[in-house]
DNA sequence: TCCCGTTTTGA
DNA sequence: CAAAACGGG
């Protein structure tokens, strides 16, 4: 039997800064093993994206590098969680098993299968909330129950929250070895992260990940961002925002750690109330475990969505950016390519799929699964619903993007639509936004062939959103 | 975190 | 006559 060890098991928490449990198991005295699991096979846990994978291999290199500078080692297994962990924590003869929650349904109940086997073996099994300000459950209504419109309940949790400062990373890890007779550990490469498509991902960005990074960026953002936040933030064709998305997801950086940065300032303000509707993500999804596959407001399960064969080309076409609205075409391209899309845009492509094709946001919900490096349940699934309307605290159905006047008003000067459609950049402001309604001449001069070189609308606007508005009518009725 | 047709305002 | 304000989806 080997040394008494404590096991702190990564999960969506890869840092060591304002990490709770890690800073338990280090003042614990016990030698540590670290641990991260790539499990795909959990009933009921959703397996990552492609995308999501490929950001996941460079947060895991980034936290196997923190560890390492400790004195500290990160080890890596593949499969279910369910049988492996108690597998290692007997091998290992762990007496303390550390993680951080996570939120969803199947995730929720599979801790609490764990934490039952290992309490059998005699071990003790310790979660605590690392990415929330506050655990879901701990902001209730006056009514006695879960919040289901944003501003009572930011209001409400603004209130609770005096958060203690972050915890400092522990400066010294002593690190266990990894246990004869547990299941052999693999080489984070071993794990094959990035996307068997070939190249598909290649060229995304790669800024720095990991904590550093996203400590550098929160720094970038709150000296030179933030001020003007308020007032920039909806522009594509700017750095506007703070782009700690992924960082979050993955818990690189937790909002504790945004919070307590964050100066005071009007831009900060709004800043923070878009860490409000992550927590409010998460506070639906805890209450609504089914909130990625089912309607919140039930009256929209008899929305009639389009399922016939000409809405089956539409959606590819979505999906490749074809739909002939180079603002839509030109975030979808971002998404494909850099595996990230502006806020902004993600609501305009979200409307257009909903409404302009009346496609059912669950096929959109799952490409961006599938496509976005920060795919996360609780904040795709609560949005996509928002955005088509049957979601909590929703936008009213009839608020329809046109997409014209959005890529107009927020990409003004066309930077952001000739950046991801190289093919529309020859034309002029004047219908950069409708290329259909370009005169002969100047689609000409821009050397651009409709319906060869660029789709024409695959629907038309006015055409599209009176049959929206007719079918939530219908709906309705 | 909207759009659009219509009316009103005000230079 | 253009811009602002309004009301309804």
């Amino acid at each position: 039997m080997p040394q008494p060890c404590a096991l702190v098991w990564f999960r969506n928490d890869l840092r060591v800064s304002d990490h709770p449990t890690l800073a338990m198991a280090a003042a614990s005295g016990l030698p540590l093993l670290c641990l991260y699991i790539l499990d795909a096979e959990s009933p009921g846990l959703r397996p990552p994206g492609g995308a999501s994978l490929w950001r996941l291999d460079r947060a895991l290199a980034a936290l196997e590098r923190e560890l390492a500078s400790r004195g500290g080692e990160l080890h890596f297994l593949r499969g279910p969680a369910e049988t492996l962990l108690p597998e290692v924590a007997r091998a290992a003869n762990a007496q303390r098993i550390f993680w951080s929650r996570r939120y969803s349904g199947a995730e929720i109940a599979l801790d609490i299968r764990l934490k039952q086997a290992l309490r059998e073996q005699g071990r003790e099994a310790y979660s605590c909330n690392a990415s929330l300000l506050a655990e879901p459950w701990q902001v209730i209504s006056k009514s006695g129950g879960a919040f289901k419109v944003f501003t009572p309940f930011w209001r409400a949790l603004r209130e609770k929250i005096a958060p203690p400062p972050p915890l400092p990373a522990p400066e010294r890890l002593s690190a266990a070895p990894w246990p004869a007779g547990a299941p052999q550990s693999l080489a984070r490469e071993a794990l094959r992260l990035a996307p068997s498509r070939p190249n598909w991902a290649a060229g995304f960005p790669d800024p720095d990940a990991g904590e550093a990074g996203a400590r550098k960026r929160l720094g970038e953002f709150l000296d030179h961002t933030v001020e003007h936040y308020a007032t920039n933030r909806d522009r594509l064709d700017r750095d506007a925002t703070s782009r700690l998305s992924a960082h979050l997801h993955f818990g690189e950086i937790s909002p504790r750690q945004i919070i307590s940065a964050a100066p005071p300032h009007p831009g900060a303000d709004k800043f923070l109330a878009e860490l409000g509707w992550r927590e409010f993500s998460c506070h639906l999804l805890y209450a609504n475990p089914d909130l990625a596959w089912r309607n919140f407001n039930p009256r929209f399960d008899g929305f009639p969505y389009r399922a016939d064969d000409s809405a089956q080309k539409d959606l590819p076409a979505w999906r490749r950016g074809e739909t002939g609205y180079p603002v839509v075409d030109a975030a979808m391209r971002e998404l494909w390519t850099t595996g990230f899309m502006h806020n902004r845009a993600r609501m305009v492509v979200a409307s257009f799929l909903t409404k302009h094709l009346l496609i059912d946001w669950r096929e959109g919900e799952s490409w961006f699964w599938d496509t976005l490096i920060d795919a996360d349940e609780a904040n795709n699934a609560a949005s996509w619903q928002w955005v088509a309307g049957c979601g909590a605290d929703a936008a009213p159905y009839f608020r329809i993007f046109n997409p014209v006047l959005q890529g107009e008003k927020f990409d003004p000067d066309g930077a952001y639509v000739r950046a991801h459609c190289p093919e529309l950049a020859g034309l002029p402001m004047s219908c950069l936004h409708k290329p259909w309604a370009a005169p002969a001449s100047v689609l000409a001069e821009a050397g651009l062939r409709l319906g060869e070189t660029y789709p024409r609308p695959i629907v038309d606007h006015d055409f599209a959103r009176r049959r929206a508005l007719d079918a939530f009518t219908m709906m309705t009725a």
